[in-house]
RNA sequence: GGUGGCGUGUCCGAGCGGCCGAAGGAGCACGCCUCGAAAGCGUGUGAGGGGGCAACCUCUCCGUGGGUUCAAAUCCCACCGCCACCGCCA
């Protein structure tokens, strides 16, 4: 949800943001609209409603048949307090529907357009020149299958496509980077949560996930709960409808989950291996800021990424994100993509979020300022090691005969082997 | 799954149709007292919307959503949550 003060003070502001992205402009203005008719139904039941409640104590003072003379007459009036009270929450609802369609006011600087409209901030790292090393590089499920670590044969079998099995080594490999990213994050000052990975859709709603992307979710109809394709939704829920204390600086949590996503748009994309899967495991920083700390915050949360994909010692580049491809609740993201040595291609393998106040204002998460001013506080969000993370380190990191280099930071995870 | 109880402000807790945004207490803030503190005393102490330069006025909010009524924290219904016991399963 946008600022609706920011939009009666500054509605260029928003329209921009619209424009950036491709959204309409003209429901900038519908909603400004609706916010003034809300406005005048507030103020039209407002009166009615004191009138009537003088009628009340007077009522109250009153008896016999002073009384009931006085409850004949009021009846009329209550009756007009009910149209009133009709009025204005129907134009609450269209206010409301307007401004939950409007997504997240981009951040200055972000580029306009659509999803190949991204910018390369940076590239880390160097691309490995197989053809120099004299051998043509296999793709992450042919090395996991031969070092038994991948079984997607099996994951179908029992799950259907985009399943598989992590054995072996394989299981292993994605604890080691699950637990290096959680020890990370705690030296760093996070609190490592394990969150539940069924909602309420209140908190889907909340966390913006319920928007266009609806038909991207697992929902369990017979309990009406969703299945999170993040622990983001989880961490967001946490402090709903909280006041928090910030004076101290950010609260910062890790989030260890399993994360569920239909994929339902991805038909015959990333269907070999397990680039794109219904199932996998994440571990997600969470931060909650103020607003004026926020984008030095997204910046943080960039540099913690930064340091785990160092410690993998992937080559890697960073974006950020076009306008139009943000998702409601961001007003910047930068994703970091990793070098796919079998596709020749980047895949993305981090993405951090600043959401501004957009997802607290629907999760009523608001903070108090030393002034004693309630207002809202800010979100972030930032991955820090997915089941992904295997693919982009098998093929980076793969030998000749097929076995695969261990990066030095992460074998102590793995019972300080160099090889897998 | 069944039965019973409960959900009120930062917290505890009263209210169970009208003058209740809500007694009382605790906490907190300020002041008095004190060399300083504790105790004691006094004053203040929720959020959001609308209006006013301001003091202030006004509307909404007593788990959530409906309903009854001239009038709901208070009555009715549904849902959510918590507690207790029983059953069932770990």
């Amino acid at each position: 949800m946008i600022d609706l003060r920011l939009l009666r003070d500054d509605p260029e502001s928003v329209r921009a943001s619209q424009r950036a992205r491709g959204e309409s402009v003209e429901l900038v203005d519908q909603l400004l609209l609706a916010d003034e008719e809300r406005r005048a139904a507030g103020v039209r039941f407002d009166e009615l409603r004191a009138q009537q409640k003088t009628y009340g104590k007077k009522v109250a003072a009153a008896s016999g048949e002073e009384k009931a003379t006085l409850v004949a007459e009021v009846q009329e009036l209550a009756a007009a307090v009910k149209a009133a009270d009709a009025a204005r929450e129907a134009t609450d609802v269209r206010a409301g529907a307007l401004l939950a369609a409007i997504p997240n006011v981009v951040e200055d600087g972000v580029p306009a357009g659509g999803e190949a409209n991204f910018a390369v901030l940076e590239h880390v790292g160097t691309v490995r020149d197989f053809a120099a090393e004299g051998f043509a590089p296999r793709d992450h499920l042919e090395l996991g299958e031969g070092l038994r670590a991948i079984d997607t044969v099996r994951g179908a079998k029992v799950s259907g496509s985009r399943f598989y099995y992590l054995t072996g080594i394989g299981a292993q490999l994605e604890l080691a980077l699950l637990n290096m990213a959680v020890d990370q994050a705690v030296s760093a000052g996070f609190v490592p949560m394990i969150t539940p990975t069924l909602v309420r859709p209140e908190i889907m709603a909340g966390t913006g996930f319920l928007g266009a992307h609806a038909d991207e979710i697992y929902r369990l109809e017979a309990d009406d709960l969703y299945l999170t394709g993040t622990s983001e939704v989880a961490l967001a829920g946490y402090h709903a409808d909280e006041i928090l204390d910030l004076s101290g600086g950010p609260l910062r949590y890790a989030g260890w989950s399993a994360c569920y996503r239909r994929e339902a748009g991805s038909y015959g994309k990333d269907t070999r291996g397990i680039i794109r899967v219904h199932q996998f495991h994440k571990v997600e920083m969470f931060s909650w800021c103020r607003v004026e700390d926020a984008v030095e915050e997204h910046q943080r949360l960039l540099g913690w990424e930064q340091e785990m994909l160092a410690k993998v010692e992937l080559p890697y580049r960073i974006i950020d994100v076009a306008a139009g491809d943000l998702g409601s609740s961001a007003a910047r993201k930068y994703d970091c993509e990793a070098w796919l040595p079998s596709q020749e291609r980047w895949m993305e393998v981090t993405s951090t979020s600043n959401c501004t106040t957009f997802q607290a204002r629907r999760l009523g998460v608001r903070e108090r300022t030393e002034e004693g001013v309630m207002r809202s506080v800010a979100t972030l969000n930032g991955t820090l090691a997915t089941t992904r993370w295997i693919v982009a380190l098998l093929e980076n990191h793969q030998q000749p005969d097929g076995s695969v280099h261990v990066p030095e930071a992460l074998r102590p995870y793995l019972g300080n082997r160099p090889l897998l």
